[in-house]
DNA sequence: AACCGTTTGTGACCACGTGAACAAGCGTGA
DNA sequence: TCACGCTTGTTCACGTGGTCACAAACGGTT
């Protein structure tokens, strides 16, 4: 397990472990933050930040909390200084380099989205196992053969992988990708991949989306049922 | 804020409520199935299928006995009795017709993906903002303008509306296909929408997504506490 | 300095989902 | 026919997460 970017983030006390599902809303907080402080806005309530955040107030005070006591009663909190803490909390504050496997429609898509650099995931590496497409440019990226993942995770000191191949090839990927050193893998293969325990998995699944809003799409008929918002959980 | 619609439910013999969680998981069982079927394989137990699908059989017996007793005790379950109750529980007996707004990088490679109409989702229908993207042909579906999107939505019966916008943009889309009467969205853009309660909504978040991992791959270098795995839940 | 309205931080309680354990039930073979 | 092994369906205990409510504490005002 070769960890070549190692965070900045100092030993500090014991830190308090932060619930899974808190970890999972910490970043639409920071997103709301950002643009509050591109607004000029310098103090934000929990109310207010729950209603940009789509969630209740008492949740975010409570998530929050998790990181520590960075309010003021009476006031708010200090957007500047929330964000910094957060920032800090999620480790944005480092760049984490990026590769992409796989370069069909998805993963052109991706790798062309601006969105990712700009946020501090910069797309440095792509591979693909079919040889038509080794070479060409995407992004301002050249395309490189799949074999040499350990040299281009070695040389970009990639810690997150996206893989974005059909499912048969994606628990081959994903064991490349292990056994080059990435930690840190996120699934758009329709298929379930298994990784090592230390290492984290993360999956986005379009069918399986589609499959559950069909799901209560059908009951709507019947059962007055629908339960609006869903989690990225 | 929005009060939970808890009067109508009135019609029809109280159906069994399926939870959640389970809602999110019949998908990788049924994917799992079919492929099953497709390798010839007529009975499954819940401890194999709990293997491919990366959960616990306990779980998968639970999660299935929502739907009824579909399974035969020393046996197991029926792959293809259990791929029809499973697919009309989910809606999948009927196809589901699909809307795209925004034809950026994501709309596109959404659109030219082909596993959508495969099963069931078929891409009748793309919008976008854009005059000049406006006329052209995406995966032999002709772009057209969102201000017709009443009339796009009416012609095609449309359901489900995915949304793949700039995050400016979307909470005017989902307005839109909400006054059109789509009844469930897929957001793909990274922001907060708010729609009805009658309303399902999903979202996909990449960017939320890396900064989770970020977050665990963070933590790797103090805490050995590292929960791979996570749902899309 | 003391009071007052406001907002945080947190403790208590409740709902939901998870995992293990076990009885019920089915098929098989003697 | 009966006993035995196997797998389901369900019950129970537990842990996690969500919601409520309220005391603590801060800034501003008198």
């Amino acid at each position: 397990m070769s960890s070549p970017a190692q965070p900045p983030t100092p030993p500090a006390r014991a830190r308090r472990k932060i619930p899974e599902a808190t970890v999972a809303r910490l970043p639409l907080y920071l997103r709301s933050l950002h643009e509050n402080q591109h607004a000029g806005v310098t103090t934000i309530s929990s109310e207010r930040l729950a209603e940009l955040a789509g969630v209740n107030a008492a949740k975010v005070r409570k998530d929050l909390s998790y990181l520590g006591s960075y309010g003021t009663r009476g006031v708010g909190y200090d957007v500047e200084y929330l964000l910094f803490q957060m920032s800090r909390e999620l480790g944005l504050t480092q760049d984490w380099p990026v590769a992409i496997v796989g370069l069909g429609n998805l993963g052109q898509a991706l790798a062309n989205y601006g969105g990712f650099g700009d946020r501090g995931f910069p797309i440095v590496a792509l591979c693909d196992a079919d040889r038509s497409v080794v070479g060409t440019e995407v992004h301002g990226v050249v395309v490189r053969h799949i074999d040499d993942l350990p040299a281009i995770a070695e040389e970009h000191g990639i810690s997150i992988g996206i893989i974005a191949t059909p499912a048969v090839a994606a628990q081959d990927v994903a064991d490349r990708l292990v056994a080059a050193g990435v930690s840190s893998i996120l699934n758009f293969a329709p298929t379930v991949i298994t990784v090592p325990n230390e290492v984290s998995l993360r999956k986005v699944d379009l069918a399986v989306e589609l499959q559950i809003l069909s799901f209560y799409q059908q009951r709507r008929g019947t059962a007055p049922l629908p339960p609006s918002v869903a989690g990225a959980d």
